[in-house]
DNA sequence: GCGACAG
DNA sequence: ATCTTGTCGC
């Protein structure tokens, strides 16, 4: 995919928080989403106490569920993990990820939130300005709004409000299982962000692309983990002490 | 000041 | 998000 550079990373809290206040201002909601032929998901695993992000995108045609392409980036992390502010942790290595993208999607659905914010501006809604796509926020919990839980079938729904205002839906992708939050990210409405995720989970609770993505990242990093074991860049402190010292004589 | 807080 | 075994229920 090719798409144009929004704005540096290179940022504060505090910036980022004044840059989704602006970005916000140029969000446009207006339905432009058409035949969702081909879905991708895009998910990042870690290690605990590590700073290597590990991102994978899955592109699958619909209703065939055929993976059409992936796209595995590793990059550092150049920003750490702070509630509202998900998307200047995780864009910088899905952009690398959709840049080498073959196949554009005809709709992302994200891991997190679209305009269900306190900014208006969640990770689905700040990918969706970058790529210039329709983009849908999925989250599997709550950051905002307040809501009744809809009914237990599958289907069901009921807004998530922030005081006068709808910001997203929750949504139960299964009987009786915790309901999803949907918002819209990118030229799509709180209508077809609902219509697509539940298209998008016929049998499990979260979307078939998210289903893939986290398992393909999953794989991704423990193969990376296994690799590191195996042939790491500095041997360990037990093993290497010998070798280490074997040239530097003792303190007394 | 206190509680909440996507991944 | 990650760590982590078994276990309760449809």
């Amino acid at each position: 995919m090719n798409f144009p550079e929004l704005h540096g990373w290179d940022l504060s809290a505090t910036e980022a928080v004044a840059l989704q206040r602006e970005l916000a201002q140029r969000v446009d909601l207006t339905p432009r989403l058409g035949d969702c032929r081909i879905l991708a998901g895009a998910d990042i695993s870690y290690n605990k106490f590590s700073t290597t992000l590990y991102a994978t995108i899955v592109v699958i045609a619909w209703p065939s569920g055929d993976v059409l392409e992936t796209q595995d980036v590793v990059a550092e992390q150049t920003f750490p993990y702070i509630p509202g502010l998900l998307s200047f942790r995780e864009l910088p290595p899905f952009l690398t990820a959709f840049r080498r993208l073959q196949t554009v999607p005809d709709v992302v659905i994200c891991d997190g939130q679209g305009i269900a914010h306190p900014r208006r501006f969640g990770v689905a809604a700040h990918l969706g300005m970058w790529l210039g796509i329709p983009t849908i926020g999925c989250g599997k919990s709550r950051l905002c709004g307040t809501f009744t839980p809809p009914d237990l079938p599958r289907g069901s729904t009921s807004p998530l409000m922030d005081h006068d205002q709808r910001i997203g839906t929750v949504v139960r992708t299964r009987t009786g299982i915790n309901p999803l939050f949907v918002s819209p990210g990118h030229a799509v409405s709180h209508e077809q962000a609902v219509e697509v995720v539940l298209m998008a989970s016929p049998k499990y609770r979260l979307p078939e692309t998210t289903r893939l993505a986290d398992h393909r990242v999953n794989l991704l990093r423990q193969q990376a983990n296994a690799a590191a074991a195996e042939s790491p860049a500095y041997p360990d402190a037990d093993s290497s002490e010998n070798l280490l010292n074997s040239d530097t004589p003792e303190a007394d």
